[in-house]
RNA sequence: CGGGGCGUAGCUCAGCUUGGUAGAGCGCUUGCUUCGGGAGCAAGAGGUCGCAGGUUCGAAUCCUGUCGCCCCGACCA
């Protein structure tokens, strides 16, 4: 390609709505441009990294067996209706009505029309098992689109759907799709993490999401240091600590005035965090003897809403009573509740019910207990896993100990089970005659989303860092003068050539920049391989070479040869 | 959805408090010089000041409404 006929808008100002690196890169590099709230167009150098990020996704899902379809973004409200979802997706979800003003939506997603398209066309067992995906735009009407192509509204995702006569072969389907989606990744040049995840409202057993690490990263993760598990701290578990010790200490009342945080008594009272108890209220499911329940959690932990909202006795999701409530049960402030004598019903997180002696409110406005202890001045408590993991704690598989980071979430693969097959009435005939519900996995990659993700870890002062796999184009040849110098021109249209020939995508500067200029918009958008010709090298017959992320430039022979084996190397 | 902020040239922003000829830098056009890390000089083009009302002799500036966008929080396959 010849950059005088492929214009690029870059610019040196970074754009003051851009939040993080990505989001100011693709803009200062004429990548994206924005249309309205979460809505980008796409340039034509960008495109070309969105393609073949694609492509890649395409390969991979080929080579695992998945077929490839392209469903409507439009789809017919009826079906929603079917399988429930009409109702439960809120405003995410646009709703849009025709001419007749029938219902529709924009797909957010399409569970539900895949499964309306086989049980059209599916009958028998010997059709099973199917892995059927599009790579298609998406829109879901995000309350805060934000970090450009990270949380746009709409967006490019590839949406796998797979059909199983068994729970089984949804299971040999999952880790097909697992070991596809590690190669995509891994032909990504990204730094990735598969962790253990909640399934959402999408709803089903076992889930996992591929996060690419960075800091700007909006889900935490619970990695363990000298261990392999890895989860999404929503879903990490906290496996129960060490047995309680046995109480030593009288039950003491003390006065604590305006001491509400744990924090503010813990130093008041001179004890640690982890010596205290302290309780959250929040709303009861339906059906439970009293519509508020408490929840006991160690000083030092925090509370997991996903894990608890889960919890039979909890309303999901979780909801925290409003204070007058909590007053109204209690008859103190909030910063003052305990177990001790506690109006409500209660859980205790398993490390709250191990701690002995503890302190907690006294459930009196000012007031704590000190030497408080289950069993002895509270009532043994249930427990459950219900706090938030932390760092420092041992990894949940006994292996390693717990250290976060952050991810931006790239992939993510669920066993859905049969919640849509069977609400949508999908049945096959097995080899008895019988009408069997398909078992259904889903598996989902944010395609747009991976361009920010990958140059959030690829940058640097200078500008992106693309991979060889996906970077816009392989080499850029900047010519030095090359309106005066007709040895620059003949050396450079001649590489241009040969390096095409080759099969090599290659931009050729011949825009008469000064070298300044095209060295910082060859570096800003991120070429991997440059190729810089001048007289001075020519004289030599050199070319100068320099690897986007080398320090140095090396002179290499003023041949096509020479380059394509640095593009090997 | 709650809180805060911003809409002025293609881009980044100043001007608004205290109403009176609409500005700068970058980019763009032309010419000359320059040519190895975003060149210099000179000339030039380019704006219904988001939109609609109102106050006023006069509104980018004050008031009301409205739309759009951004940030924090809540929320999120």
């Amino acid at each position: 390609m010849r950059l005088s006929r492929f214009p690029l808008s870059t610019t040196k100002e970074t754009p003051s709505d851009a939040e993080v690196v990505s989001h100011q890169l693709l803009l200062r590099a004429g990548f994206i441009r924005k249309l309205g709230a979460g809505l980008y167009t796409w340039l034509p150098i960008g495109l070309r990294v969105l393609k073949k990020v694609e492509n890649i996704v395409r390969e991979e899902m080929d080579r695992a067996g998945a077929l490839e379809v392209l469903m409507p973004t439009v789809q017919p409200a009826e079906l929603w209706q079917e399988s429930g979802r009409w109702e439960v997706m809120g405003a995410e979800m646009l709703r849009l009505k025709d001419r007749h003003k029938n219902d529709f939506c924009y797909a957010p997603t399409a569970e539900e029309v895949i499964t309306f398209h086989v049980r059209q066309d599916i009958r028998s067992y010997r059709q099973l098992p199917v892995n059927y995906y599009q790579i298609q735009t998406k829109f879901r009407d995000e309350r805060r689109p934000r970090f450009g192509l990270m949380r746009g509204r709409e967006f490019l995702m590839k949406d796998a759907y797979s059909f199983h006569m068994d729970a089984d072969d949804l299971s040999r389907e999952y880790y097909n799709m697992r070991e596809a989606y590690i190669r995509v990744f891994t032909r990504l040049g990204a730094d990735f993490r598969a962790v253990q995840a909640d399934s959402g409202n999408i709803g089903g057993a076992m889930s996992e999401e591929f996060h690419i690490l960075a800091n700007s990263g909006e889900d935490l993760l619970a990695v363990a240091e000298g261990g392999t598990y890895a989860a999404n701290v929503e879903a990490a578990e906290c496996k129960p600590g060490g047995s309680r010790a046995a109480a030593s200490a009288a039950l003491e009342r003390v006065s604590t005035p305006d001491q509400k945080t744990c924090e503010q008594v813990s130093k008041f009272l001179n004890v640690p965090l982890t010596g205290k108890v302290k309780l959250l209220v929040v709303r009861a499911a339906e059906g439970q003897p009293h519509k508020l329940i408490a929840i006991a959690l160690r000083g030092d932990h925090q509370l997991n809403e996903i894990k608890a909202g889960k919890h039979p006795k909890i309303a999901s999701p979780l909801t925290l009573a409003n204070p007058e409530d909590v007053q109204a049960a209690f008859g103190c402030e909030t910063g003052y509740l305990g177990p001790v004598n506690c109006p409500i019903p209660l859980i205790a997180d398993h490390a709250a019910a191990a701690v002995a002696d503890f302190v907690c409110g006294a459930n009196e406005n000012d007031h704590h207990l000190k030497g408080a202890n289950w069993g002895r001045d509270a009532a043994e408590p249930e427990v459950a896993d219900l706090r938030m993991i932390a760092e420092g704690d041992p990894s949940p598989d006994g292996v390693g100990t717990i250290k976060f980071y952050r991810g931006i979430e790239g992939g993510h693969v669920f066993q859905l089970g049969k919640k849509y097959s069977k609400a949508m009435n999908l049945t096959v005939l097995d080899a008895q005659g019988q009408a069997v519900t398909p078992e259904m996995g889903c598996y989902g990659i944010g395609v747009s989303r991976l361009v920010a993700a990958v140059l959030e870890q690829r940058h640097d002062a200078n500008g992106m860092i693309w991979p060889d796999s996906i970077a816009p184009f392989r080499v850029i040849v900047c010519p030095i003068g090359m309106d005066k110098s007709e040895a620059v021109k003949t050396a450079a249209e001649q590489l241009y050539a040969d390096l095409t020939a080759a099969g090599v995508e290659v931009a050729l500067d011949d825009r008469g920049q000064r070298p300044g200029s095209m060295f910082a918009d060859a570096d800003l958008i991120g070429i991997p391989h440059r190729v810089v010709i001048g007289d001075k090298g020519l004289a030599n017959a050199q070319f100068e070479y320099k690897h986007r992320r080398a320090d140095k430039a090396e002179m290499i022979p003023a041949t096509a040869e020479a380059v394509l084996e640095k593009l090997r190397g």
